[in-house]
DNA sequence: AACAGCCACAACCGCGAACAA
DNA sequence: ATTGTTCGCGGTTGTGGCTGT
């Protein structure tokens, strides 16, 4: 027996929505919340299956999308979040506020990822693309050959903790011993606040401040996923864009 | 002006995770 | 422990608008 189906698709409508089917959703979500996508169709009295209320609701009509062009600073945080997360849309829309996990995805299918292509970046592994003796340039389409998956994150990383990446593992005891971090943080965008450092950062950890994304993301100094010696490269740093491998505690 | 091709984005689909009974 | 239901995610597709010929 087969799973069985999200929603009665007999009398659904499916395709765009029309401005009466957005009303209707967002004023039965303003009177009653979120929640139970089964059966808010019927309650709100929407032809429309369950997911696809969600899907609209999330992704176009909550109140506080941002929407509009991606900024500078989004476009290289997306980067970073993903050589770090992957394909993990959903993770990297939590780190931008206002975006949407679709719209990321779409972003990035159709406008960073040929930047990284133009770049000479492999867009799944975040490496400098290959070129063989040829001159024929190697791109990387498909999740990467088995010796690479292992980059790969797990399944879910329940021990990273990105909300606030401000910490204070490698910055430097032995100059300023216990002089706390001079570190503004920006409770809305912290990420961002943090990536920022890093690209101000230049050179390693000698700067107040000035870590590594590793590193702000509490990595050791040093280990691996640390790369405060590498130099830049796409305003962020070459050899910090792949924490994929990393044991997740 | 008409057509074809391309691009961007909204929406759909299938699957797995989480949860409750 | 098992089964069924619901939700959320990621990949894919469909479509409307734009651009070039």
């Amino acid at each position: 027996m087969g799973r069985s189906p999200c929603c009665e698709k007999a009398h659904t409508n499916k395709g765009a929505w029309t401005k009466e089917e957005d009303d209707r959703l967002v004023a039965y979500i303003k009177a009653h919340g979120e929640g139970c996508w089964r059966s808010l169709p019927k309650a709100a009295g929407l032809l429309r299956c369950g997911k696809s209320c969600r899907l609209r609701w999330i992704n176009y009509l909550r109140p506080d999308l941002k929407r509009g062009n991606f900024t500078p600073d989004e476009d290289d945080l997306i980067v970073s979040l993903h050589s770090l997360l992957g394909n993990k849309w959903s993770l990297i829309a939590a780190r931008l506020p206002g975006r949407t996990d679709n719209e990321i995805k779409n972003y990035w299918n159709t406008h960073i990822r040929r930047k990284l292509l133009a770049r000479g970046i492999d867009p799944v592994t975040h490496r400098p693309v290959a070129a063989d003796v040829g001159g024929v340039t190697t791109i990387s389409f498909h999740p990467p050959p088995p010796q690479q998956q292992q980059l790969k994150p797990p399944p879910r990383c329940p021990d990273l903790n990105l909300d606030l990446c401000i910490s204070p593992p490698c910055h430097q005891q032995e100059e300023e011993d216990d002089q706390p971090l001079d570190v503004e943080v920006d409770l809305i965008k912290p990420v961002v606040v943090v990536k920022r450092e890093v690209l101000q950062a230049g050179h390693g950890h000698g700067s107040r401040g000035a870590l590594c994304f590793g590193c702000s993301l509490g990595l050791q100094k040093g280990g691996p996923g640390c790369s405060c010696s590498d130099s830049h490269f796409l305003g962020l740093r070459a050899g910090m864009l792949d924490f994929r491998g990393l044991e997740m505690k």
